[in-house]
DNA sequence: CTTTAGCACTCTCGCACGAAGAGTGCTAAA
DNA sequence: TTTAGCACTCTTCGTGCGAGAGTGCTAAAG
């Protein structure tokens, strides 16, 4: 059953007021503070109609109405017109993203935080998985009197070392040697296709180099083993926890304190944005997360992407009742400048 | 005026029952809880001593007593005996830091994660500052069709590298010859001493090695600033927020808030541990906070080493109604271990 | 001189009660 | 179909009061 014109802007108007103000909203104060050329008694017919529909909630008896998890979805879905960002906004989003900073945890923890102070919500980013990588490079040297460099290069130019130490240490010739092998065998099929047999013949390959027992061998095939993991592994950064407290919603010090130990498990927050999409944004209301503890809490999530393959997420969470209009625009703006700004992209500001 | 150990011996009943119960505590607890051979009237007596003091405080007339920032101090100093860990306690502990994670930013992540769930309070660290450094080798190398790596490794043995790009890209033999240059120029000095001399030196020895302009080399002096920054920061890792909701010290919200807002702040995170001083345990105790929003929290610190010269810092921050005794030791036993763990010791476990 | 028992006093906390206020649903009129 | 009026419901907030806990003081006991 489709919800007449009127029935929507009313229903548009109650979650509006309510997202500003955290308070039942009777029908008196839809005359009154939104432009609305009906007599309360009419709203509160239509409003009641609603509630029967559930898209509306009565806390009891004599309060005003609230909109249901039904309510917001269908607020996202088709009511709301999204905020368009103001000039100074999209200057300090380009402005976050525009330090040049190298390294890439960095940049995404930076990211984050401002992410958090932008929304005032608390705010997350789950790196990309990227397991599908090759390597296309190996460069092993001296470095000090008792140990060794590895390092590799995958092709979405990332760059990983280890410091190894053994007994006895190579000479610069082996590592030379090493090297050669190793970007003979090991460059061009998937890191996760090296296995055995693929590291056997390139430690055939490296004859003596690959040191006593192939032991220099052995640290580079640990190492890679490292990598494999690292890369698999999803990151989670979470900031702005404080923001949380901000809302009416957890004045209930138990409440916040549960979200807040939820948040902070690395392994629930990967779960928690697993359904992928291919929606710029996405919005998970209140009883739609699949953990309890998220159950009058949504998540607002947009991906990011870096390069072609790897593709990030990054969040916001707060109580049932957020600025879904806002959140839209400024999270797709954010994730597109966060892809490109991780992408290397020197042109980000325009 | 020093106090009678009957004074000190009241004093330390009556902070480790605050310290258990967060709860005033009065004439009668101690005689019954505690196994006090004498009335409440004699306590009172005493406690109304220790108030005038200085050590106690009473929250309003008819309450009982709970001690002042002055009491915990005493208390620190000279009255509390350090709880022992429990054999199960030095086991966990270990194990937390034996995992072979190679890289040192997760590893300083997990394990304040860990000490967090450890003490049960908010938790931080400091990672050293390591402004001192040398470089000990560079090695540049070609990576893929559009970039070349520069690789460099510090006396410390951090690696460090960095993706460049640049038009006209260089030859691996242009490469090379940069890599002899620079190795020849640039390794002995303390990175903070090679400015525009020893780099202009440098320059000239590789000759056009440097690229059409210097491209090249003006890349690497880019990347040496890069290095320099962030081994000048220092970053701090804060986990367990929510633990703070925990105390009902923080049952008024707003006062959580302001906490966990100043915690977030890594400029004063960083200032928070400035006096550093050479106790394995340190106690701020409430007042004694240079920061205002610190006033009635306590922060109890360890330092950590690596090597000979690098210390960092781990700390756990509360009311200042901690389990001090318990913290004391505990501390020091991970701040030891996680000392070891990160300068690469491998015999970890005993 | 120190310790203890007794007692009056003070202050907080929790609870019940009632008035105020906001909002509703229903009915009847426009 | 919309609106005005009205009785009703439910929360919130302030007030007052009793219970409970703890104190300080005084005077007696050790």
């Amino acid at each position: 059953m489709e919800l007449s014109p009127r029935k929507k802007k009313i229903l548009r108007a109650v979650i509006e007021d309510y997202i500003l103000n955290a308070e039942p909203v009777g029908s008196k104060m839809l005359t009154e503070r939104r432009g609305m050329n009906l007599s309360p008694a009419t709203i509160r017919n239509e409003m009641s109609g609603l509630e029967a529909m559930g898209y509306l909630e009565q806390p009891h008896t004599s309060a005003g109405r609230v909109p249901s998890p039904k309510g917001y979805r269908l607020y996202v879905d088709e009511l709301m017109e999204e905020h368009r960002l103001t000039l100074a906004e999209v200057r300090t989003i380009n402005a976050s993203l525009h330090l040049r900073i190298q390294e890439l945890d960095r940049l995404v923890l930076e990211a984050t935080q401002f992410l958090s102070s932008l929304t005032q919500y608390t705010a997350y980013t789950l790196t990309p998985s990227t397991s599908d990588v090759r390597l296309i490079r190996f460069e092993l040297f001296l470095a000090g009197a008792d140990a060794f460099v590895v390092v590799v290069v995958t092709d979405a130019q990332a760059v990983k070392n280890k410091v190894a130490r053994t007994n006895p240490l190579p000479t610069e010739e082996d590592l030379q040697r090493l090297t050669a092998a190793l970007n003979r065998h090991l460059v061009g099929p998937l890191l996760r296709e090296i296995g055995e047999e693929l590291l056997k013949k390139a430690r055939r390959d490296a004859g003596p180099a690959a040191g006593p027992a192939g032991v220099y061998m052995a640290t580079v095939a640990e190492f890679l083993d490292e990598i494999r993991e690292a890369l698999d592994r999803r990151d989670v950064v979470l900031t702005g926890q404080s923001h949380i407290l901000g809302h009416p919603e957890y004045r209930d010090i138990l409440k916040a304190r549960r979200l807040l130990e939820y948040l902070s498990d690395r392994r629930e927050m990967t779960r928690l944005s697993m359904p992928e999409s291919s929606a710029p944004v996405r919005f998970v209301i209140g009883p739609e997360n699949v953990a309890e503890q998220l159950h009058d809490t949504s998540v607002v999530m947009a991906s990011y992407h870096i390069g072609e393959n790897l593709h990030g997420l990054i969040g916001v969470v707060g109580p049932t009742r957020m600025d879904y209009a806002k959140l839209a625009s400024r999270m797709a703006y954010f994730a597109e400048r966060l892809g490109r700004a991780l992408s290397g992209d020197k042109d980000i500001d325009e």
